[in-house]
DNA sequence: TCCTGTATTCCATCAGATCA
DNA sequence: TGATCTGATGGAATACAGGA
C-alpha cells in the first residue's frame, strides 16, 4: 500500500498499559482506563481477560475495579464498545479530515494494514466471536458500519453503487484475510522490504483506476 | 484409565483506609 | 464527607501429580 502522503503517522488510538499508567488523573483510575486495558489486553484473547491480571498490570489491586464495573462481563461490553469507537467511529473521524476521497482511501488502506497490535486485537475479537454471543453483534455493528464507509470512498471515486459495494467488500475481505494470515502464519507476508511491497501491491489492486 | 487430594487461578464481596 | 481504593477472604473452577 502506498503512503497517500508523507504526513506524520498519526498517534495510536488505543492506549497501552503504559500510557493508561502513566496518564492517570487523580487519586485511581476511572472506568475508561479499565476499558481501555481491558481492550489492550484482549490482544491475549478474550478468555485471557481477568480482573486480577488486569489489576497487576495496571499497578493497582482488583478491589477498585468492582467499584467501577458490576463484573467482568460488563468489563467485557466497555471494552468491546472502546473498540467500536476507536477502531471505527474515530478512524472514520479522521480519515474525514481529509481532502480528498482517494488520500482518504489510501490512508486507511495504509492504516488497516500496517503490523501493530490492534491486529492481534482484531483477531481475538473476531476469535471469541464464535464462543461467545454477546461478542457478535458488536462485531456485525463494526463490520457492517466499515464497508459502509468503504462503500462510500469508493461511490465518491466515481463508482457505481453495485460495484462500489464490491470493492468494500473485497478491500474489507483482505483486511480481515491479512489480519489471519499476519498473526498465523506471518513469514508468508514476509518482512520489511518484501512485506512493504506487497502491501503496495495490495492497494493498487484495490484502489479503482 | 480413573479417582483423589492439593495447588493455583479467578471472580466477587466487604470492612476499613485514603484523599481531594 | 463522599468517592475511590486496598487487601483479606471465601467459593468455584481448573490443572496437575500420584496412587489404585
Amino acid at each position: 500500500m502506498s503512503r497517500a502522503s508523507s504526513r506524520p503517522p498519526e498517534p495510536s488510538l488505543f492506549r497501552a498499559f503504559e500510557d493508561i499508567r502513566a496518564r492517570r488523573r487523580g487519586p485511581g483510575l476511572s472506568a475508561e482506563d479499565w476499558a481501555d486495558a481491558a481492550l489492550w489486553s484482549l490482544a491475549d484473547g478474550v478468555e485471557a481477560l481477568s480482573v486480577e491480571r488486569l489489576a497487576r498490570r495496571l499497578g493497582v489491586t482488583k478491589g477498585g475495579f468492582y467499584w467501577h464495573f458490576k463484573d467482568r462481563a460488563e468489563l467485557l461490553q466497555a471494552a468491546l464498545a472502546r473498540w467500536e469507537h476507536l477502531a471505527t467511529t474515530e478512524v472514520i473521524s479522521r480519515l474525514e479530515a481529509l481532502p480528498s476521497p482517494r488520500e482518504r482511501l489510501h490512508q486507511l488502506l495504509a492504516l488497516t494494514f500496517e503490523p501493530d497490535p490492534h491486529g492481534k486485537i482484531e483477531v481475538a475479537i473476531v476469535a471469541g466471536a464464535a464462543a461467545d454471543p454477546r461478542i457478535q453483534p458488536v462485531l456485525a455493528r463494526v463490520s457492517q458500519r466499515r464497508i459502509d464507509y468503504l462503500v462510500k470512498l469508493y461511490r465518491a471515486l466515481g463508482l457505481p453503487a453495485r460495484e462500489a459495494r464490491n470493492w468494500a467488500v473485497q478491500a474489507y475481505s483482505t483486511y480481515v484475510g491479512l489480519l489471519h494470515l499476519a498473526i498465523s502464519s506471518p513469514d508468508t507476508l514476509g518482512t520489511g522490504r518484501a512485506r512493504a511491497d506487497y502491501v503496495k501491491h495490495i492497494a493498487r489492486t484495490l484502489t479503482p483506476a
